[in-house]
DNA sequence: GTTGACATGA
């Protein structure tokens, strides 16, 4: 598993992405970007008109952005730079504007340290976050407000970027990161291809990666953390947010589950079933939240290696794996070279997809459609592909159907975070893909095992307990 | 109550 380093410009905007987004979608989420000693300060003025102060730790991070308010709180990025710091650490400053609430466009600035977690190169949390509006600092002279504001006019437009969200119907989901205008276009922004390819105009010209073996080299200076590394250890309930994001969304809530669990953050670094793996990692992992940023590149099926010769590795690019969802974790994975996994290269819809990228779904009730279910499950990832099947079966109907994702990710995460609550009160069965091989391995197996006292070897019935581990949920009755 | 249909060779 050696992973090769992101550099810290493709971390930095990728953070920036999912961190607006989230802002945008789901702000009482936000503090889970954020660890126990990290801090955050997001403007404002304090009683004397003084900038106000810093707060400390997720809890109260968590409760300073509530008592901020956001909704509906839109960002226009319009510059960011990322710079590998100590630490392997990634500082991150972005220049933007910001509106909360409906309200108007405010011209802010903000820094991030990004300070690695545990040993993964591509795992982060946000550990300083400091954000400015421009006017609080600058003094309110209404002149010099009145000229900036005029000069963004002609950008205006630029803004109005599609939705990497495919579902058009839900306006409120899209996501609000506005890329930078358009000269610098490196790879972040096209993330809305795989979910509507036909609709996409034409891959960006190609503009020049960034140096990206520089800026790895530089970060190798090492620097001890100076974080007590004790603190860590505490599971720590105490960040008392979590429990708000039971698995099962409450019943009154049509949306769709906000399902989230450290064992979904987590999920992923767990081998895939079967593999005999101690599966304690988690609490290490699981004491904050974090983005990942992936870059593989391997393992393309050989007729999407293609690329175009002579060209530079095609930059990393934000493949929308959906990730940035409210529920979801702030994981977001990136493919490091070419356009993902099988199924979604443009003008390539004959791939069958992966058993690993797809979700058996049972238990949908009868009068679902797929556009309803492939929302549903766009919280998770990025769907390609939905079927739903009816075998009618003499007035009942049974229903199930496949999710297909652009990725296992997704269907590991919401395999762990079982039991899926649909529309508040369907449990849906949700299990990977099965072949009937497999199928009628798995009942023969049970059969027999049930026959003799000698229990089966290993995991004929392993297989689905074993995928929670820990965290199995006994679905709620109701 | 519960696991499809597609098309697939060196």
């Amino acid at each position: 598993m050696v992973m090769e380093k992101p550099s810290p410009l493709l971390v930095g905007r990728e953070f920036v992405r999912q961190y607006y987004t989230l802002l945008n979608k789901a702000p009482d989420y936000l503090h889970r970007f954020y660890g126990r000693s990290s801090s955050y300060v997001h403007g404002g003025l304090d009683g004397s008109g003084k900038p106000e102060e810093a707060v400390y730790g997720q809890a109260e991070i968590h409760k300073k952005v509530m008592s901020l308010q956001f909704s509906e709180c839109h960002t226009k990025i319009r510059h960011v730079d990322a710079h590998a710091t100590l630490g392997d650490g990634v500082v991150v400053q972005v220049m933007g504007e910001l509106s909360n609430s409906g309200r108007p466009m405010r011209r802010f600035m903000q820094t991030f340290v990004l300070a690695p977690e545990g040993s993964a190169v591509n795992k982060f949390y946000v550990h300083n976050d400091i954000f400015r509006y421009e006017e609080e600092v600058f003094g309110d002279s209404e002149a010099e407000l009145g000229e900036s504001e005029e000069e963004e006019v002609e950008e205006e437009q630029v803004e109005t970027r599609a939705s990497p969200d495919p579902a058009p119907d839900r306006p409120s989901s899209s996501t609000y990161y506005e890329p930078p205008a358009p000269p610098v276009s490196n790879g972040v922004e096209e993330q809305q291809e795989e979910a509507v390819p036909e609709a996409e105009p034409e891959p960006q010209p190609e503009a020049n990666q960034e140096t990206e073996a520089e800026l790895n080299l530089e970060a190798e200076l090492q620097v001890a953390e100076a974080e007590p590394e004790e603190e860590e250890k505490l599971p720590e309930e105490e960040r008392g947010s979590t429990p708000g994001i039971a698995l099962t969304p409450p019943p009154q809530t049509p949306d769709p589950p906000k399902a989230f669990s450290w064992a979904l953050v987590t999920s992923k670094n767990l081998p895939p079933a079967g593999a005999g793996v101690s599966p304690l990692v988690v609490k290490a992992v699981s004491v904050q939240p974090r983005m990942e940023v992936k870059q593989d590149g391997q393992s393309l099926p050989r007729d999407q290696r293609r690329e175009r010769p002579g060209f530079p590795p095609r930059g990393p690019r934000a493949d929308g794996s959906g990730s940035d969802t409210p529920g979801g974790k702030q994981y977001v994975s990136f493919k490091g070279r070419g356009d993902g996994d099988a199924g979604d290269t443009e003008g390539r819809r004959s791939v069958r997809y992966p058993d690993s990228h797809q979700l058996f779904v049972g238990n949908l009730p009868h009068d679902i459609d797929e556009g309803e279910l492939k929302d549903f499950f766009m919280t998770f990832g990025n769907v390609v592909e939905m079927r739903i099947n009816t075998k009618g079966v003499g007035g009942k109907l049974p229903n199930f159907g496949f999710v297909v994702f652009d990725d296992s990710e997704p269907v590991q995460s919401i395999l762990g975070a079982k039991p899926i609550m649909f529309r508040g009160e369907v449990r849906l069965n949700v299990e990977e893909k099965k072949t009937r091989a497999a199928r009628e391995r798995e009942t023969r197996g049970a059969a027999e095992g049930r026959r003799g006292p000698r229990g089966p070897l290993g995991n004929s019935a392993g297989r689905a307990s074993s995928r929670g581990g820990m965290s199995r949920f006994t679905g709620p009755r109701r």
